[in-house]
DNA sequence: AGATTTCATCCACATTATGGACAGCATCCA
DNA sequence: TGGATGCTGTCCATAATGTGGATGAAATCT
């Protein structure tokens, strides 16, 4: 997987990575320590990204953000995946009908990364979960929803070494409580997280499908746990199934 | 502006900007070419940006294309740049009103590059212009539409090493066509391209000018030529300014 | 005003990226 | 059929490149 001598864009990578979880963005002494670089490399790279319009340095605040040239070619990779013109139909009718915040998650390797968001109506908002936020799947609804619907291997893999994939969340998510809502999530159909990644902080996901039959998104709400009751859960875990089910669907009929 | 001991940063920014510039991917060989690089390095480059999911190797063309890293990052950084919010709707008014495309681009460095396109309703439509196609300043109805509005200075420091600044294109725009041209933009306020970069493929553009009022993106229509016969020059001239100024004032009041 | 944290830059060193060379496949043409 | 051309993928000796310890300046806290 890793190729010999690119050791610069595995770091720079990391680094992009990095920048774009937080928009509001990053201090460098930050990136240097999420990153385990040393200061002046980082330094070094985030300049250089910088010259060539992948990052910015607002020079008031002396945080780092995303540039210009990744906006673009953003928009360049947009349309190969599709993905603001499918989902969001589906988040507004989450939002507005269940007045939580809706999210739209997408699997990239053993992690998920939120991409869209849509602001329900109920006056009390988490902002755990925003645009660019990355959980080790497994961690958060949509990370749940995820790995319960991969191959049992896949799911063992990873949970065999859970500490060191869970990193800083493996505390408030130890394995057997991880196996105990895979187990869960698979009888229900959507996943629920009772607030362990932020106390009163729930949220519920489910997966969506792609051409191969395999989980590769997901959507989710979150909200306070006075509005995920037990009672209410089995009515936001049908709304979520209908529109994974729609997505699904649609993915598979296009190509 | 160059960063020391930064060499790979800017080889990687410069493949990911060749990449880009074609949805449908690149093969290695015009990577090669396009980039000045040698082979190996190009290879070894290309492949760990796929293992770190900013290209994707499609093995049945043997093209590189975008990855999913960039359009994740790309949705981030996308919140900064709300240009498709702002640009949409008047890309959609001069469609629909003028029947031509019409195309939305952004100035960087010296280049502008595409970022929005609108199809319009004439059966006749010309190719040369996509999301994420570069051109030199002065190229273009969007990139002459913007140079002319620069400082002076700018103007003829990139007039002076034209030959060098153009590339490819200097053969069809010799800089003193291109002077008399940006002449002509300052009178009206809008650019025309008279095919100068493919015979018969027309395109006017007006600027649209950042908060600090200087021209940073620039909005286009592109057609044949018998669309663009003087007399109706002028009445796109019009719908252009005007929804350029209508962006203008739009970006002005924010913030 | 001293202590602490963060940012920026230098430069000797060796780790890392480089690219010439080789190998494996297609496709085309005599 | 053979060999000429154009493409992709990989190896490895070499040196150019990027590294990071160290230093100093600047900002922020106590």
């Amino acid at each position: 997987m890793v190729v010999q001598g690119a050791q610069v864009v595995g770091r720079v990578a990391a680094l992009l990575r990095l920048v774009g979880r937080k928009p509001e963005g990053t201090s460098l002494a930050g990136l240097v320590r999420e990153s385990g670089l040393t200061r002046p490399t980082v330094h070094r790279l985030l300049a250089s990204l910088a010259a060539e319009g992948f990052l910015e340095h607002d020079s008031s605040s002396g945080k780092w953000v995303l540039g210009p040239e990744i906006f673009l070619l953003g928009s360049v990779a947009a349309a190969r995946f599709p993905m603001e013109d499918i989902a969001r139909p589906s988040l507004r009718r989450l939002a507005t009908e269940t007045g939580e915040s809706a999210f739209f998650s997408i699997r990239r390797g053993n992690e998920t990364v939120c991409v869209l968001r849509e602001e329900g109506s109920f006056p009390v908002r988490s902002f755990v979960l925003h645009e660019g936020v990355r959980f080790p799947l497994g961690v958060a609804s949509a990370g749940t929803a995820i790995l319960a619907f991969l191959p049992a291997e896949e799911q063992e893999a990873l949970l065999a070494e859970w500490a060191e994939h869970a990193g800083d969340f493996s505390d408030g998510h130890p394995a057997d409580v991880v196996r105990e809502n895979l187990e869960q999530t698979r009888l229900a159909g959507y996943s629920v997280n009772p607030g362990l990644i932020l106390e009163g902080s729930w949220g519920m996901g489910a997966a969506v499908f792609d051409q191969q039959g395999r989980p590769a998104w997901a959507l989710s709400l979150t909200g306070i746990e006075p509005r995920f009751r037990p009672e209410r859960q089995e009515y936001l875990g049908k709304l979520l199934l209908e529109e994974a089910h729609r997505m699904t669907a649609r993915l598979q009929g296009t190509s």
